[in-house]
DNA sequence: AAATTGCATATTGTATACAATATGCAATTT
DNA sequence: AAATTGCATATTGTATACAATATGCAATTT
């Protein structure tokens, strides 16, 4: 059977493809004529995708003076990245130890980080890495929240690899993690996967200082 | 200055109203029609304000098919519940040792509590409590999903209480809270909360599987 | 010259119209 | 009789029209 998205949906990944390339800039407005032009859609369900994204904390929207992107902040990194590192851990502690074939997907998806180049596909990689990890995780509202931040985080991690050509690969922190799932240490493995979600927070940091000068 | 509230937000509230008070039954159709002459609105706000509930998960969409909102089960108040006692843990931690004016409120409101009989009350009450406990929580992020799942929660208390004419009141356990925070104890107020955040959880599963068997 | 007002234009907010799909039931087929 | 098809109606999805507010700038006032 074919599932045809909603145009809601299609919109909402345009947008999102949008931003993440910096067609749209932190904190510019995004008007509605416009945007609906663009994508040669109607203001309709192009309003109820810029509404979805307001919930999600990408974009902010001021009464009857419509939308703008949310803009890069520190606040928000310090608010973003330290749920994450908790909410990943809960979902971790929930899932239990991975199965034989997770654990084999975990193993394979840390080599593919440490031969990709591309930073963006580390940044994919990475984020698929953590997802697969709390994957049992039988909670879906956390798994939804999780998922959310992420989406947050990626628009930070993408500005930040456009700057920097390096970017943080925390291979060696995912193979500890993957370790102590190995010796069934659940406990060792939620302390060092919180971590691992904290590892880039101080130079992300310290980018958006420079930035924000 | 006069702040004019959107119609989105007013049919937000106005749909709230009739779920709560059970107008609009668990796992019934929600007709765009249908609310929205009974509401004297448009289907288009009324729209964006059911898909808001959407992602509250308040209501559930089903494409093509249109809104209905969700039904209570037992699976959802094992997700609700314990992130939330995981989440409002999280923030009293970040929270630190309440304020003396916020302490005086936190005894003053659980008093309250004590005094009312009317069980709508004690529902608002003790969610009142809850966020005044964490109302120094700087992650705007945490405390958002902390208030979305206790609009969730309350879906659950407010239907329970409609049968069961006895509420639990947890008064005993939000002292022993206030104990600890008054002896500058963190981590031991951190924990009871997340204790007292899953008190009501097995008679609220109880009372599911009896409506549902 | 700076501040204020008034108005044309741009923009958001809401209602309505039209298009596409789903539903339910009678008519038809097996 | 059970299953299937076809079609009228209900309903959602999207576009457009209209209403209300915000913005920007020229004209006017201080």
């Amino acid at each position: 059977m074919i599932y045809q998205e909603s145009l809601k949906t299609q919109i909402i990944n345009a947008l999102w493809s949008l931003i993440i390339t910096n067609k749209i800039k932190p904190n510019e407005p995004m008007r509605e004529n416009n945007l609906a032009s663009l994508l040669n859609v109607s203001r309709t369900p192009l309003r109820e995708a810029l509404q979805q994204l307001v919930w999600e904390d990408i974009v902010i929207s001021e009464p009857r003076r419509g939308f703008r992107l949310a803009k890069l902040s520190e606040e928000d990194v310090l608010e973003i990245y330290p749920l994450r590192a908790k909410l990943e851990s809960f979902a971790l502690e929930l899932s239990g130890i991975p199965s034989k074939q997770v654990m084999d997907e975990l193993i394979q998806t840390n080599a593919e980080i440490l031969k990709t180049n591309s930073s963006k596909k580390i940044v994919e990689l990475d984020e698929h890495w953590h997802l697969l990890l709390v994957s049992n995780c039988p909670n879906k509202r956390l798994l939804k929240a999780i998922k959310n931040l992420h989406k947050q985080s990626k628009r930070y991690e993408y500005a930040y690899m456009a700057m920097n050509k390096t970017v943080e690969k925390s291979i060696a922190q995912h193979e500890t993690i993957i370790n102590h799932l190995q010796k069934k240490q659940l406990q060792k493995a939620t302390e060092a996967f919180a971590e691992n979600n904290l590892v880039g927070v101080d130079s992300l940091i310290n980018w958006l200082k420079s930035i924000n000068k």
